[in-house]
DNA sequence: TGGGGTTAT
DNA sequence: ATAACCC
């Protein structure tokens, strides 16, 4: 029946932090110069740590009693309780003053303190009400901060970046990466947008075409054309029933949603890249011997960056696009199959072993789409590694993989100044 | 529109 | 494994 609380003296080794109440830090843009000079302390983080969270409890003072006195602001400056049945369930902090405690009976707290106040709290009702209201608060304020402190990092995300890079670039701080991605390009060169949550539907509804929303695409757009879709209102407002009939009832959700700009998709740490490829196009190509040269350039340069990463491919794909006057681009055709192992193996070394094995899975990927019996015009080959796996000892998770350099590891005449100028395990932080 | 790249089915 | 999507 009672809100916990706590009572506890001011232990010395914490202390309250100053001025909560006129902390209220607008949000909105944010410009560099103003945030470009906050500093501060080194964190440093133990490797593998799971410490990555922030949990904020709040703890109210003598729920009931505020309510109360929130209610009747007369009880303010008086020692008030909260009766139940026989017991003061609750007071506030004047009648603690006094003497009294929680769950003392009310004998025992009229003794103790004849000028107590006391109000019925059997009826639950106008706590219950406010206890909505508080976690409706919770909920604003709580995203409030986060886009604060989003700005804040995004700030020194694109100074880190500057500092280390020489790379300008925007930023946009939402409630999810659909959103922050549309805000980003708000103001553009170099600077940063936080969208505050009310103006996100002003923010979706500003978009002249529905081929603006990050997710529908080329193909997407002409499907939603043809049912009369050209505005972000039109699909927000269209049935998703018919919707549904025309791409699949998942495919009709998620873009429904982000017409409205919501998004749930996960953000990703994306690191180093998870294929590789290259690609040519022509005018023409229309006989297996040529396209056997193609190919093998195509795989000589593939070769060559993919030892530099270091990682092994254990797929390998070709692509092609056929020659057509009407539906000129976009229309390719692709064929993979998995890299044998003892190819896979040899990879490291001199890349001639792998040379002549690839090509040969390569043609028959080809053949596979182009019956070379018949005449045949290509306008573009390309010739993708995936599926790498990093070699033993280099785990993907680890902080030394994002921090390595794009050449491989060397087994010789590595000097340990080579290593990176930054610090691996500390990081810093607001 | 070239040369990448990722994700959904 | 392949098409669709994105920048």
């Amino acid at each position: 029946m009672e809100f916990p609380e706590e009572e506890e003296e001011e232990p010395d080794w914490l202390c309250p932090e100053p001025g909560g109440r006129e902390s209220h830090a607008a949000p909105g843009r944010v410009s560099s110069a103003t945030l470009g000079a906050q500093s501060g302390h080194i964190k440093t983080v133990p490797s593998g740590s799971t410490a990555h969270r922030v949990i904020v409890h709040t703890d109210l003072d003598c729920f009931y009693a505020q309510v109360e006195m929130i209610h009747n602001p007369e009880l303010r400056d008086k020692p008030l309780g909260v009766q139940q049945k026989y017991l003061v369930v609750t007071c506030n902090y004047e009648a603690r003053r006094l003497g009294i405690q929680k769950l003392m009976s009310v004998r025992d707290a009229k003794e103790k303190c004849p000028e107590l106040v006391l109000v019925n709290g059997e009826d639950l009702t106008q706590y219950r009400e406010m206890s909505y209201k508080v976690t409706a608060v919770n909920l604003h304020d709580d995203m409030h901060i986060r886009l604060v402190i989003g700005s804040q990092i995004a700030a020194e995300m694109r100074e880190a970046m500057y500092n280390r890079l020489g790379l300008t670039g925007c930023a946009g701080v939402a409630s999810n990466k659909l959103l922050s991605k549309l805000v980003s390009g708000t103001f553009k060169p170099n600077q940063q947008t936080v969208l505050l949550p009310e103006s996100c539907q002003d923010l979706v509804g500003s978009l002249d075409h529905i081929s603006k929303v990050p997710g529908i695409g080329y193909k997407t757009t002409k499907r939603l054309e043809l049912l009369g879709l050209s505005s972000v209102r039109d699909l927000q407002t269209f049935s998703p029933v018919i919707l549904a009939k025309e791409l699949g009832v998942s495919m009709a959700q998620h873009i429904q949603k982000l017409s409205y700009g919501d998004d749930d998709s996960p953000v990703a740490a994306s690191g180093p890249p998870q294929s590789l490829s290259d690609e040519d196009s022509f005018k023409k190509c229309s006989s297996e011997v040529e396209v056997k040269k193609k190919i093998e350039e195509l795989l000589a340069n593939l070769l060559d960056r993919i030892s530099k990463d270091g990682r092994k491919p254990h797929t390998i794909r070709l692509t092609i696009r056929k020659f057509s006057s009407t539906n000129k681009w976009f229309s390719r055709e692709s064929r993979q199959c998995p890299i044998p192992s003892h190819v896979i193996q040899k990879f490291g070394t001199g890349n001639s072993d792998v040379v002549a094995p690839l090509v040969g899975i390569l043609m028959k990927l080809f053949r596979k789409m182009i019956k070379v019996e018949m005449p045949f015009h290509l306008t573009l080959l390309s010739v993708c590694f995936s599926n790498l796996k990093a070699l033993p000892s280099l785990t993907k998770g680890s902080i030394g993989f994002y921090l390595m350099r794009s050449s491989p590891p060397s087994s010789s005449g590595k000097k340990m100044d080579d290593v990176p100028q930054v610090q691996v395990n500390s990081c810093s932080f607001i």
